[in-house]
DNA sequence: TCTGTAATTAGAATAATTCTAAATTATAGG
DNA sequence: CCTATAATTTAGAATTATTCTAATTACAGA
């Protein structure tokens, strides 16, 4: 993995929550001949090793985020991601389910201050 | 929306969480001269009104699912996909992020039981 | 019945991602 | 240092889910 590190380092140094072509875009400054089947190798193989976190959502390429633990909040309106730290839930959720969980993922839909400014006239 | 109502009742009636496809599929069997654009455009409609649910995972078509609240349990070995029913997060998201929100998300990843029996021999 | 709007069809187009095969690069052993 | 083997990267084709376009059909109201 020549590029793992680097790409390891652009998800964990950035706040953005960069999509393939994002990060394809920003190595190529630095790896010309860089292509975007190797940055898809990489992400692959990083998310496999439990290194980053990949984030799906609803008509967009997925975006890779750190790893570090932390949920999203994402404005119904715009669109727009940001990273938000609720308390752990997970002891909460394993009474609850009954049994021991792998891990979770929380998103929280709501209108960011730019759209509900917007909104009220 | 000639087959709208057929395929909400379709999602309502079934414990799936269905693909586009086998949404397709099925309804094909009652119309057979009907074509899966169709089946996206009336899904995206549904959607839109609010009355169903998108479920995006990774590297998986979208599944769509009632509109009941109600969270989802998701096995990280075979990918199979569940339902649950975890004590509402609202009251607890909104004190913590300090404004009120729209919805939330919330997927947890675990064992199922049938791959932990494979799991320990 | 006529007319206009909305839904559907057929099939092409798009976009994200994966795959394949060849070339290149890294690595380990002699 | 040289060679063999393995791993990674490249280039570009292929795949797949989904959307789009244009033509057609259904349907509701005048």
């Amino acid at each position: 993995m020549r590029y793992g590190q680097s790409i390891l380092d652009l998800i964990n140094h950035s706040s953005d929550h960069m999509t393939a072509e994002q990060i394809f875009l920003t190595l190529k400054e630095q790896f010309p001949a860089v292509v975007i089947a190797t940055v898809y190798n990489n992400l692959n193989n990083l998310y496999r090793q439990g290194q980053i976190r990949k984030i799906s959502m609803e008509g967009q390429p997925d975006r890779y985020d750190k790893h570090t633990r932390h949920d999203h909040l994402i404005c119904c309106r715009c669109g727009k991601l940001s990273d938000i730290m609720i308390s752990d839930l997970t002891a909460d959720l394993e009474k609850q389910i009954g049994c021991s969980i792998e891990s979770y993922d929380l998103k929280v839909q709501y209108l960011c201050p730019a759209c509900r400014e917007k909104e009220t006239p």
